[in-house]
RNA sequence: GGAGGAGUACCCAAGUGGUUGAAGGGGACGGUUUGCUAAAUCGUUAGUCUGGGGAGACCUGGAGCGGGAGUUCGAAUCUCCCCUCCUCCGCCA
């Protein structure tokens, strides 16, 4: 959610920033309009009840006729008001959590993810003389990977890693997690399951859409994190946090759930696009001082870079535009991992800064010279179970094989996999 | 899932409808005293959110006793719903 008061001042930036984003420019004419008639009949709700209190306050035992004649009147009047800001309110916030988080002015305007830039190629796209397989054929003869049973078991999108396949997954989870830990970051697992108002509180989702958006248990009022982002960005929330603690950096691991709604028909085939993956995550609070958080964001991309550097794994990184981004982002760079099997880069990874557009609704702030201001806050992908598809599709061997990398063999136990079948 | 109990400020806590603009401690901070500390003593400690006025220091309203709705002229206090924690039973990795 965006500060109303910067929205009040800065009419154009954020008619811009709709502009960019693909949004209804509309939503600023009626948030202008909605926070216009909200503080005017605030002002008639606190005239009558400061009426009220000054009625009451002369009122010493038991009240004359006169004053209940009074009081009563005032609360007539109050009803009708009270009423009215409750109706102008609602209205104000449904428009007002609409409004995305303004772009960074180096986030390239654009209408989609095809108008995103690449920022970079990192690693060279490795060469086979024989035709490369995709994860799911490399996966099923080396019986590493099985959609069939899952799909059978659970439904299209979902997949079984087994055997060695399942030791290099968490292999990767592990040495991703770890190397973070190493650097000081603090672990986190994370409960799966968030009330509704926590998911509110993330800023993607506005209120009437949450049960629909992810996967839920409306009955436990409970949803399903998308990301573990969801449960631990929110740890912090109603909270004023001394200025020293600062950054905060966590490391989580946890299972994600995605309906993937509006992808049919897209990455069938495999364990690319799956309803429930694994995935290490950084999240991390600073100061609200952009030069801090831009600098953190940066920070952020560098650790996903060096993943990919010890899995070897040739990747770009993309400056992501306007209209790809998320309702909170600030700034999004995303990794694109080289897929020999489809013989494309796709996205392993993101790095988004969300300034203090999370932090407003989930009320996370610091102190900073006796004064409280809304923290920022970012999140970036470590590694998820993509990486490792990647891992085998780029690591393939004429004979059928995957060359594990070196960094991982300790975690593994095993240097390759081979077919035992 | 069943049966009870509780939630008040940084912490502990008093408070059954109007002098509560929330007692009293503790802690913290500041002053006095002191060679320095401690002790003693005096003082401060409702933070926070928010409307309006003002260029501004500031002035002036409102909200706020776990959250929400209600009863009442008036609610920390009464009623209802929800959340969290504690005790016991049940179940369980």
């Amino acid at each position: 959610m965006l500060d109303i008061n910067l929205i009040r001042t800065n009419p154009d930036t954020i008619r811009k920033c709709l502009k960019d984003r693909q949004k209804d420019e509309s939503l600023l004419t009626q948030v202008l309009e909605f926070d216009k008639q909200y503080r005017q009949v605030l002002g008639e709700v606190e005239k009558l009840r400061a009426e009220q209190n000054s009625i009451s306050k002369n009122i010493k035992g038991k009240p004359t006729d006169d004053q209940i004649a009074a009081g009563k009147a005032i609360k007539e009047k109050q009803k009708v008001v009270d009423e009215q800001l409750r109706n102008i309110e609602k209205s104000l916030n449904e428009v007002l959590e609409e409004i995305p988080n303004i772009p960074a002015d180096d986030v390239p305007v654009g209408k989609d993810d095809a108008d995103n830039v690449v920022l970079k190629t990192v690693g060279d796209i490795p060469q086979f003389n024989f035709t490369p397989l995709d994860h799911i054929d490399l996966g099923e003869k080396l019986d590493i990977l099985d959609v069939k049973k899952a799909s059978e078991l659970s439904g299209s999108r979902f997949g079984y890693f087994k055997n060695q396949g399942a030791v290099l997954e968490m292999a990767v989870m592990f040495y991703a997690f770890n190397k973070l830990v190493a650097k000081g970051w603090r672990g986190m697992v994370p409960p799966v399951m968030i009330k509704s108002q926590t998911e509110w509180g993330c800023g993607y989702t506005s209120n009437k859409n949450l049960f629909n958006a992810a996967y839920s248990s409306p009955d436990d009022d409970l949803i399903f994190i998308s990301s573990s982002e969801h449960s631990v960005v929110p740890y912090h929330s109603n909270e004023i946090l001394a200025e020293n603690l600062f950054p905060i950096k966590y490391v989580n691991y946890s299972p994600c759930f995605r309906r993937e709604a509006g992808t049919y028909g897209k990455d069938m085939k495999g364990m690319f696009r799956v309803h429930n993956f694994n995935k290490v995550e950084m999240n991390v609070f600073t100061l609200p001082d952009y030069i801090i958080s831009d600098a953190m964001q940066q920070e952020m991309l560098e650790i996903e870079e060096e993943l990919m550097q010890d899995l070897h794994l040739p990747y770009q990184v993309m400056n992501c535009c306007s209209g790809d981004l998320p309702q909170p982002n600030r700034r999004m760079f995303d990794i694109n991992t080289w897929f020999p099997g489809q013989g494309k880069y796709r996205e392993t990874q993101s790095c988004s800064t969300c300034s203090d557009y999370q932090s407003r609704r989930l009320n996370t702030k610091v102190k900073i010279n006796g004064k409280n201001e809304f923290v920022h806050i970012l999140n970036a992908t470590v590694i998820t179970d993509r990486a490792v598809l990647a891992l085998m599709e780029n690591h393939q061997q004429i004979d059928g094989s995957i060359k594990i990398p070196e960094c991982l063999w300790p975690l593994t136990g095993f240097k390759e996999i081979r077919s035992t079948l």
